[in-house]
DNA sequence: CTGAAAGCGCTTACAG
DNA sequence: CTGAAAGCGCTTACAG
């Protein structure tokens, strides 16, 4: 393996002029960078990363732990931080907690792998990472978990209520708002709402949107069942509030699983969709894309909160002043699920 | 930070002997390991990585190349990657080329990317991995893109023709045997195929497979489209099929997102499922649990692709003897598409 | 503008 | 069984 010192040797440089030279610092004459570039390039030298490490400390690497990487919105969140990473040269270790079946719809389990969360991070900063991003199954608290530690650290898909604290995720409350927004502009007065779990984040957020929109629309009536997210939930929560609601003319769920369960359980019932029933959903799954009729839904910035997580991180590392929460907003997608009364 | 120096100072012994007894290696009494242990433990030392790094020319990670990490099955196998990594204490670099939009259902366009492939190659072989993982986002032969490198390499979830190159993917034939004899055990006699692109490699394999199995079975009748893996070619090539071919009572679509789109135009076109039409897909997506029916399919072995691949990369660090492809059985999934006549 | 030298925190022959 | 010492490949004051 070709080092700086037989760069500095073929140049007739010392080592410290090389190392100048690569990192553009210190004062090297024209000519001279000019000599050494040529035979970096000839030799195909590249710098050895650990070497780098060991001396200053820091590996140009962020730590990404994930709750579970084949939980479903992680991917798209991980695309943007590999994205964000590699434009600013940053390489990425990736650690997947495998949290799926232990905690799936059980948030509130995380404190008995406190200890496996805190490993995690200890083995990231072992290994000299810059920083570190903590990567949610879903938007919730995961305050009281991660100790403190002595490099910045990002959450990302979730939040801490603890001080100095920095998460991004997004925008709920926003989300669910421009729902209630878009029946109502469509002529829809009685509103189903199927929620998620009633103590979930995403839940409260969004019916307090609703909440605050009805407080403004005394024409609005809402009914609202909380569900475990799950197409059997949708389906089953579907069927009774029709039977209980027969006037309302639009279904909301909070994700587009349980928009699925309902429409199977409303074609089922013999309901035209959307001509008797409008549905919206929640998360542009593939799901939404593919179901009859095509599913109106809100896409998650999913990439964005990605990208987001470290540019915080970046600016973190630099000690620059930053918001400690940012809210993303999300994209509403329309299809043909809901019909104009 | 506490170093190895500290730890000798305060235990009264040489950084060498600190080193043997965290490494077990040497000689070392066990009084003197006592101490020495009694004393990192006090401290949380913690050995740095990077000048392990440094000195052993190994950073202990592997480095995992994926072509898109938010392409179907990629993150499935990246969890039995990282978590076989993490049961053989690896670290893994991850490296996302972000190559769906440039790729998909244009696979030959690779080469055109050669560059930014070796490129993060060597970006990953600049951190000293010890090896890396090729993870495609299809199974297909990627051969004469990876210039040769100097540690080991293995294809996960596609291979190369190329001689010792390694790879680990699954058994095309054996899935497509297995929905041939399932079918005509239920009886089925006139079966519609829709495969995948006619030069794709699940394509041809699994079309050998069924050309097998028809030159065993005089009394079995086959007909192919072949499809380009989307939800709309799958319900057009469906909806040709049946009329064309209106004896036959089962359909094999060779992915999920294909059998969904037949089931939907067939319920468009009246159709009862399964009584009136038995389908069978292929992938176990999401969906598959979703659609009505629900989807009979074959599940890739995704995790274990994973696991294999980097147990195998382990074996070729070690310079121990390795059977250069392995194909992982997939494994049926009977759900509800599919009926008896 | 350039170089000699110390040092980052480890490992590993080698000597005793 | 243990230690003194060299060295991995860099960076960075410091001196000139």
């Amino acid at each position: 393996m070709v080092t700086i010192r037989e760069i500095a040797k073929q140049a007739g440089v010392s080592i410290a002029t090389v190392s100048y030279v690569i990192n553009g610092v210190g004062r090297v004459s024209d000519d001279t960078r000019r000599r050494v570039n040529a035979i970096i390039e000839e030799t195909g030298f590249k710098p050895n990363k650990m070497a780098i490490g060991l001396k200053t400390n820091s590996a140009n690497t962020i730590g990404l732990i994930a709750e579970d990487i084949s939980s479903d919105f992680i991917p798209a969140i991980i695309c943007g931080i590999t994205e964000f990473a590699e434009k600013h040269d940053l390489n990425v270790l990736l650690y997947d907690l495998h949290f799926m079946d232990k905690l799936y719809n059980r948030y509130e389990n995380l404190v008995s792998f406190k200890n496996k969360v805190n490993e995690s991070i200890g083995y990231l900063l072992d290994f000299h990472v810059n920083g570190i991003i903590y990567l949610a199954m879903n938007d919730r608290d995961v305050s009281g978990i991660i100790e403190p530690i002595d490099r910045p650290l990002v959450y990302a898909y979730c939040y801490s209520s603890e001080k100095d604290s920095y998460s991004v995720s997004y925008d709920n409350e926003d989300a669910s708002a421009w729902v209630m927004d878009y029946l109502h502009s469509k002529g829809h007065r009685n509103i189903l709402i199927i929620a998620g779990p009633e103590n979930s984040n995403p839940s409260i957020r969004r019916m307090e949107a609703v909440s605050a929109f009805i407080a403004e629309h005394d024409d609005t009536h809402v009914h609202t069942r909380y569900g475990n997210w799950e197409f059997d939930d949708g389906k089953r929560l579907a069927l009774e509030m029709i039977d209980e609601y027969p006037d309302s003319t639009a279904l909301v769920a909070m994700n587009d699983l349980m928009a699925a369960g309902a429409i199977e359980g409303l074609h089922e019932r013999g309901k035209k969709l959307p001509d008797e029933m409008s549905v919206i959903g929640f998360d542009d799954r593939p799901i939404a894309s593919y179901i009859s009729p095509r599913l109106t839904t809100v896409a998650l910035p999913l990439k964005e909160i990605g990208q987001n997580a470290v540019s915080m991180l970046l600016d973190l590392c630099k000690g620059k002043e930053t918001q400690e929460s940012v809210r993303l907003k999300c994209t509403p997608i329309e299809r043909n699920s809901v019909r104009e009364i």
